[in-house]
DNA sequence: ACCCCGGCATGACAGATGTCAGGGTCGTGG
DNA sequence: CCACGACCCTGACATCTGTCATGCCGGGGT
């Protein structure tokens, strides 16, 4: 082996899953796992102390999602390139993901040896995204969604009835109510917790 | 290497994950992986052609799940023992895999190095379940929903109106309704879209 | 026999949900 | 300046949700 070595980052808050990936990419011998961190806030300061050529991130994870640590990886160190890593091919997730700067976007539905076909690629300066999810991306299009309406239907999530979303969110009970409505209307959906399917599965939220 | 090796199936839908954890455990000199499945119908014609020792499955599958896989495994091949490897530690799972003939439960929060270590208890006849999620399970307890209300709070998933649950189960409206409120009672929640998510997150839907 | 329990059903009803109309404020762009 | 969109608000109202009371049926246990 004399040629040069890919040095990665893998941020999964599952810690098997992460040691897993680990596992799976240290068994090529281009690529080298640098560093491991297990939830979004530690992404940063571990690709700054590690220097990584190219970085694994999981969508959902504590602390900062992958989404808001790609576009801080791309800003503290521009040569590193994000490669995201995700249980849900949400087609929200994608857009986010490349605008925020990712090079790359992978579903863990993804075949195992496709993995690492996919980090030499984004290392190579190549964009990776698989086309079904690209399909899906331009179908569902950008959030109808204000940000408002967004974020009553967020807090609509758990089932929390109106006034408690009014008294969490500091709004009235006839504006929550509105802003449901409006993202039902929107997302084409027949009631609230239908609605909040809809753009979750969208990745909307 | 002059041990014996043991033969290891693995049942995950996600196959970048199931890859991974093949390369984890295939790391293993005393450990190897026979076969790989990804959906929970496949797992007993794989384990009749493969006869593994462990067979680690996840939960929730396409197919069937996990937990109905494992007593289909013990019944078709006793000398098989099951450990299931899931995202979700739901006491309500734990309790039913257990029942089910499984001899060990690790969620995917565990550190990678312990799942080679969990495989081989398993196979040494051990049972492995981590201390806190047994916990869990006492004080979660069983599901006190009755069948029928267990079905309509599933119905209920997506939001489905009252009248749809109805024609879709075959019962009255006024049935319905009758069974959503005792399910909303028994949960302790405030309404059915949190009843919902308390019996998930027990593990009893 | 009786009793208990679970499942299913009906009906009444209070409160919550969702829709619609209308109005006001603020910021942005032409 | 005006027009537009986003946001917030109020009010009216039809419909849905959830609760409660009541009753019937079948199965299992004593």
């Amino acid at each position: 082996m004399t040629g040069p070595v890919i040095r990665l980052l893998l941020a999964d808050d599952q810690a098997l899953v992460r040691g897993a990936l680990s596992a799976l990419l240290g068994l090529e011998p281009d690529l080298e796992v640098v560093a491991e961190v297990g939830s979004g806030d530690e992404v940063v300061a571990a690709v700054l102390e590690h220097r990584p050529d190219v970085a694994l991130l999981d969508v959902e994870m504590p602390g900062m999602d992958g989404i808001t640590a790609t576009a801080e990886v791309r800003r503290a160190s521009p040569d590193t390139r994000v490669l995201i890593v995700t249980t849900f091919g949400r087609p929200g997730y994608l857009r986010r993901a490349l605008q925020a700067g990712a090079s790359g976007f992978v579903v863990k539905d993804t075949p195992a040896p496709q993995l690492a076909d996919a980090v030499r690629r984004v290392h190579a300066g190549l964009r990776v995204v698989d086309p079904d999810l690209a399909t899906d991306s331009l179908v569902a299009g950008e959030s109808p969604l204000t940000a408002r309406e967004t974020e009553v239907l967020q807090a609509a999530r758990d089932g929390a009835p109106v006034a408690a979303i009014a008294q969490r969110l500091f709004l009235s009970e006839g504006t929550v109510r509105n802003h449901l409505s409006s993202a039902i209307g929107k997302t084409g959906a027949v009631n609230r917790a239908e609605a909040v399917l809809v753009a979750d599965g969208n990745g909307w939220l």
